[in-house]
DNA sequence: TACGAACACACTCTTACTTCA
DNA sequence: AATGAAGTAAGAGTGTGTTCG
């Protein structure tokens, strides 16, 4: 007996990432790659390669001598942006609307919010990953349960199992008859001679 | 078929904010 | 009450795979 029969989920499916929603394509993006960082452009640090630059992060907070001296500007630490609530609140509409944005949505959003096309974006990102997450985190607290449930279940039945065999084993056959008696009866009825003969189970 | 643009996603980092000793 | 370390949430950067023209 398997346990795992009845535990076949879409887990793995899941976090295997295996369920990609085909992109719909509404058009492309008129702006250049560089504008990405036209919100919070990126130091000069001398190369002009965005992927280049990956590991030359900002400096961290141990290192914030050299970033500090932010005499010239050239320094500034990135201004993290918080969205307001009221920003917020409507994201959050949008997103129960579609969950994805076609570039006009896009567009639209980031006028009416103020804010740049690029952030709707990777807010709309963002949003969709802790969306996965939550639901990765509901359906791995869901499988434990049932594998709870199946354990127990389990437990039981091989107490079951258990307490059959000790009773199977204080069985034996009737030397005389050849069937099996009964422990608690201490004797078989031997049906072709119509009487009793004693028989001590053995085991 | 090859290629590039646009996009989504996973992973990661960073910053702002909160909690707690 | 002040404060600093640790934890957390969320915005953002990067690499990679997919789709489509």
């Amino acid at each position: 007996m398997r346990v795992d029969d009845g535990c076949n989920t879409n887990l793995a499916l899941s976090l295997g990432g295996g369920e990609f929603k085909s992109n719909k394509r509404h058009g492309r993006e008129e702006t250049p790659p560089n504008n990405r960082f036209a919100l919070f452009p990126r130091h000069q640090v001398g190369e002009g390669d965005d992927r280049v630059r990956k590991r030359l992060r900002s400096p961290s907070r141990s290192e914030d001598s050299e970033a500090a001296e932010t005499g010239d500007g050239k320094e500034a630490r990135r201004k993290k942006l918080r969205l307001s609530k009221e920003q917020l609140a409507f994201l959050e509409d949008s997103f129960t609307e579609h969950s994805t944005l076609n570039l006009r949505q896009k567009q639209e959003l980031a006028s009416q919010l103020k804010i740049q096309p690029r952030q709707v974006e990777v807010w709309f990102q963002n949003r969709r990953a802790r969306t996965k997450l939550k639901q990765t985190e509901g359906e791995y607290k869901s499988l434990k349960q049932r594998c709870e449930n199946l354990s127990e279940e389990n437990q039981k039945l091989m107490e079951e199992i258990q307490e059959l065999r000790s009773r199977n084993s204080a069985l034996a056959m009737c030397p005389s008859c050849g069937q099996r008696a009964a422990a608690s009866h201490g004797f078989c009825v031997k049906k072709e001679q119509n009487s009793r003969s004693l028989y001590i189970a053995g085991g």
